[in-house]
DNA sequence: AGAATTGTGTTATGTTATAACATATCGCTG
DNA sequence: CAGCGATATGTTATAACATAACACAATTCT
């Protein structure tokens, strides 16, 4: 039996059909497109809520999103260190945190970083493929993960709040590149 | 269209739909059943691979198995540290690698914690089901979610290495029992 | 018994994250 | 526009999680 898989995957604002990658991700499109985008939609959702999008929130947001690969805490602080003078963990980890909360950034939590979220406007839990060799995550979702995981919980009586699903491996790219071994 | 779940879920060595529980887990079954089995297992994967249990390892091992919820490495250090007089992070760790490399335990990702595993002979990627409130852990597994990972793997031409996928809410007991706010 | 491998002990340090409290800024309302 | 409450940031200190590097001990193989 063949299932017709229905997958989407994003890469900044579009599908990741459309651009056929032969080399890294950030190299092959107009990533400067996508931190615009994401910054906007930010603007917009924060808006939207009632949220403020101050300067340190913009700053972390534009670092996170400077190419596609997850980012840690400390990093920021380093950047924002440059940037501001002075900057404590916890500035960082209470950015991060408001951007959680407003969906615009996910916590990778095998990697203890942090990625952009293409699709803040919509409530989800990411699922994200993970290059061990370049980094790149891409977001990912499938409906049939969602059924699959709603019909395993409602069977257990379980009530699902949050779910973290992280795919570890090679991307095409460095597996074409050969990186690493093979 | 309707789906008939096929969903196995994990406790000890038993399927959970024989157990129907009512209160926590630990307290409606034979745990002691659960170590014992797990340990004996564990004895025989390591021994069909020509890998030694030792003391340390073993206790380690015992102690996530002293119940369903996820352990903490430096609950273990403490543990250890009552048994052995003296022991540092870097014994638990190892401990706790050693295991996980022999598929003996999972560390859970988004709670920096470990949990054992039921089915050590069979290398996999573990599901989780795991409740906020009583930190109680259910591993399990779908067919539909691995072949859904696959076929956007496939997709993307990644090369999978490994997956973590968390499921974090409230269990039924909990829910029934009014913990928390509801 | 001796060499090679594997496991453990120990010191030190690296990395990730938060508690607690002080100060500043924003945005409203009178 | 002053004053107030809410939100955001600064600052100090420390908690929580994890590993590098090297010394020594135990095991196992010959």
């Amino acid at each position: 039996m063949y299932y017709k898989p229905f997958v989407q995957f994003f890469i900044g604002k579009r599908s990741y059909m459309e651009l056929k990658p032969e080399k890294s991700v950030p190299a092959r499109h107009d990533h400067q497109n996508c931190i615009d985008t994401a910054l906007q939609e930010a603007e917009r959702v924060l808006e939207d809520k009632g949220a403020r999008m101050t300067g340190i929130r913009r700053l972390v947001l534009q670092y996170i999103w400077r190419n596609h690969c997850a980012v840690k805490a400390y990093d920021i602080l380093g950047f924002l260190g440059d940037r501001k003078g002075s900057a404590k963990p916890p500035t960082v980890y209470r950015a991060l945190q408001f951007l959680q909360d407003h969906g615009l950034v996910h916590r990778l939590e095998s990697l203890n970083a942090y990625i952009g979220c293409p699709y803040p406007a919509e409530n989800h839990n990411g699922q994200f493929l993970i290059c061990n060799d370049c980094g790149t995550v891409k977001e990912f979702t499938t409906p049939e993960i969602l059924r699959a995981v709603d019909i395993a919980a409602d069977t257990q009586g379980f009530e699902v709040s949050h779910q973290t699903h992280e795919v570890l491996g090679r991307c095409q790219d460095c597996r074409e590149q050969g990186n690493g071994l093979d």
